[in-house]
RNA sequence: GUGGUUGUAGCUCAGCUGGUUAGAGCGCUGGUUUGUGGUGCCGGAAGUCGCGGGUUCGAAUCCCGUCUUCCACCCCA
C-alpha cells in the first residue's frame, strides 16, 4: 500500500531556482540591516505556550499552532475541560509548546533573558519562518518566513526613522524603481485622540478595528459598523470627519518629494486644530511631526509616504508608531511599529521598542508577479 | 475558524440536465513544403478526468467524505 504524498496545506517545498530568487531577498534584506547596525540572533521554532498567548489578542491566539505532549498526554489531561468539550481548559492540559506566531514576542522574551548580557539600545535582526493556522489565500501560507529588526530599550523617534530608511533602502533595492509602493505612517496615540475627542474611549479596540477597514469598505462602511457599536451620529460623524483627511493624500497618486510633505504638514496642523486637545493626541501629533521632519530633511529614495489617520494594525502591542508597505493587488509586505511594553509580560518593565518585519513570501510573490528577478546563474 | 470556489493531456482550458473509443488551442514529435531546425500543410504520442467511497445497467458528469487551489469574512507578512 503506497499512497501520493503530499505537504500540509499552506506549506510548499522550494526548487533551486525558488531558493535561489529567496536567498536574493534575504541577502539583500540582510546586507540592509546590517548597514543600519543590526546584529542577527536565532530563536526557536517552538516556545511554551505560555510566552506566546495573550500578547497579540485572543484571535491571534487561535491561530496559533500548539504541540501535543509527548507521552501520555492524555492521562494527565484536565478531565473536567475534556467532558465539558471545553477545547481552550483542554490545551493548556495537553499541550505545553507550540510553534512561534511571530518573531516579536519571541525576541521579548530574549530580551528579557538576557538582560545582562545586551547593551541598550539593542538593535537585532531575525530572518526565521513563523506560523499560522490561518486559512491559506493568495499571499498568505501557514509557514512563512519574516524578517525582522527590532530597536529594543530607546524612547528616541530616531528609531522610527532609521526603519523607515531601511525600508526605502530595501524597496529601492528590491524594485530598482520599477515598482510603485507606498509606506503608509500612523500613530496609535492619534486614534487615541480622535477616539478621545468623539468621548467613546471605552470602545477603543473595536472602534480601531472597524476604523482600520476604512480602505476596503469606505466611509459609509465604517460608519455602519460604528453604529452597530452603539455610536450615535453626532459622535460617529465627527469621527468620520477626522479621518476624512486621509483623503486629502489619497486623491493624488504620485506625489513630489515637496507635495508629499506639504500635504502631511497640512494634515498634521488640521488634528493640531481638532484633537490637540486630548494628551494622547497632542504626543501623537508630536511623533508624527518628528518623524516627517527627520525623513524630509534625510531624503527619500523611492518609497512613496504617506499619513494615514485610518491605518490602525490589529497587533494589539502597538502604542506609537505603526507602518504598514504596500503594493498594488497584494496584501501589505511590511509592517511594524512601536510598542511600549512587550516586555512587560515577562517581568521587564518601561522597555520600549519599535521593529518592522518584511515578508519574504509576499516579496517573492510581487517580484514574480512583476517580473523583477535579475537573471540568476 | 465561518461561507463559497477550484482540481480533466507538459501548459491554458472545453466537456449542457449521467449514455458508446474524454476534446480544443499551445507545446512536443514524424512526414512534407521551403534557401532555412522559420512559415504553410498532413499525421502522431500523451490523461489513474485530485483521492476514497456510494447511487446506477452505465459517472469526468449525481451524492457523501477527504485533500488541494483561489475568494469573501476574519486577520495579517
Amino acid at each position: 500500500m503506497s499512497s501520493k504524498p503530499s505537504i500540509p496545506k499552506g506549506t510548499r517545498d522550494f526548487s533551486p531556482i525558488e531558493m535561489a530568487r529567496r536567498n536574493y531577498i534575504f541577502d539583500t534584506i540582510k546586507k540592509v540591516y546590517k548597514r543600519y547596525g543590526f546584529q542577527q540572533i536565532e530563536t526557536p521554532a517552538m516556545e511554551n505556550l505560555n510566552t506566546l498567548i495573550g500578547t497579540g489578542g485572543d484571535e491571534s491566539d487561535q491561530l496559533i499552532f500548539k504541540i501535543l505532549n509527548s507521552g501520555d498526554y492524555l492521562s494527565k489531561a484536565d478531565e473536567k475541560a475534556l467532558a465539558d468539550k471545553n477545547s481552550n481548559g483542554l490545551t493548556r492540559s495537553i499541550a505545553e509548546k507550540a510553534l512561534r506566531y511571530d518573531l516579536t514576542v519571541p525576541f521579548a522574551r530574549y530580551v528579557v533573558q538576557n538582560q545582562n548580557d545586551i547593551t541598550f539600545p539593542f538593535r537585532r535582526y531575525q530572518i526565521q519562518p513563523v506560523w499560522r493556522a490561518d486559512r491559506p489565500q493568495k499571499g498568505r501560507y501557514r509557514e512563512f518566513y519574516q524578517c525582522d529588526a527590532d530597536i529594543i530599550g530607546s524612547n528616541s523617534l530616531l528609531n522610527e526613522v532609521d526603519l523607515i530608511k531601511i525600508i526605502d533602502d530595501v524597496f529601492t533595492e528590491l524594485f530598482r524603481g520599477k515598482l510603485d509602493y507606498t509606506v503608509s505612517i500612523n500613530n496609535r496615540k492619534i486614534l487615541q485622540g480622535i477616539i478621545e475627542s468623539v468621548g467613546e474611549q471605552d470602545k477603543f479596540e473595536q472602534i480601531v478595528v472597524a476604523i482600520d477597514k476604512y480602505d476596503k469598505i469606505g466611509s459609509d462602511g465604517v460608519i455602519k459598523e460604528l453604529y452597530n457599536l452603539g455610536f450615535d451620529e453626532k459622535s460617529g460623524e465627527k469621527l468620520l470627519q477626522l479621518l476624512g483627511v486621509k483623503e486629502a493624500s489619497d486623491s493624488f497618486k504620485k506625489l513630489s518629494f515637496e507635495e508629499t510633505f506639504k500635504i502631511i504638514t497640512l494634515q498634521l496642523e488640521f488634528f493640531e486644530k481638532s484633537i490637540a486637545d486630548t494628551i494622547n493626541g497632542q504626543k501623537g501629533i508630536e511623533e508624527l511631526e518628528f518623524v516627517f521632519e527627520k525623513l524630509k530633511s534625510l531624503g527619500i529614495r523611492t518609497a512613496n509616504i504617506k499619513f494615514d489617520p485610518t491605518l490602525a494594525r490589529g497587533l494589539g502591542y502597538y502604542t506609537g508608531t505603526i507602518i504598514e508597505v504596500k503594493v498594488d493587488n497584494f496584501p501589505s509586505i511590511c509592517g511594524g511599529g512601536r510598542y511600549d511594553d512587550l516586555t512587560g509580560k515577562f517581568g521587564l518593565k518601561d522597555v520600549s521598542g519599535v521593529g518592522i518585519s518584511f515578508g519574504a513570501d509576499r516579496i517573492y510573490d510581487v517580484l514574480l508577479d512583476n517580473n523583477l528577478y535579475p537573471e540568476f546563474k
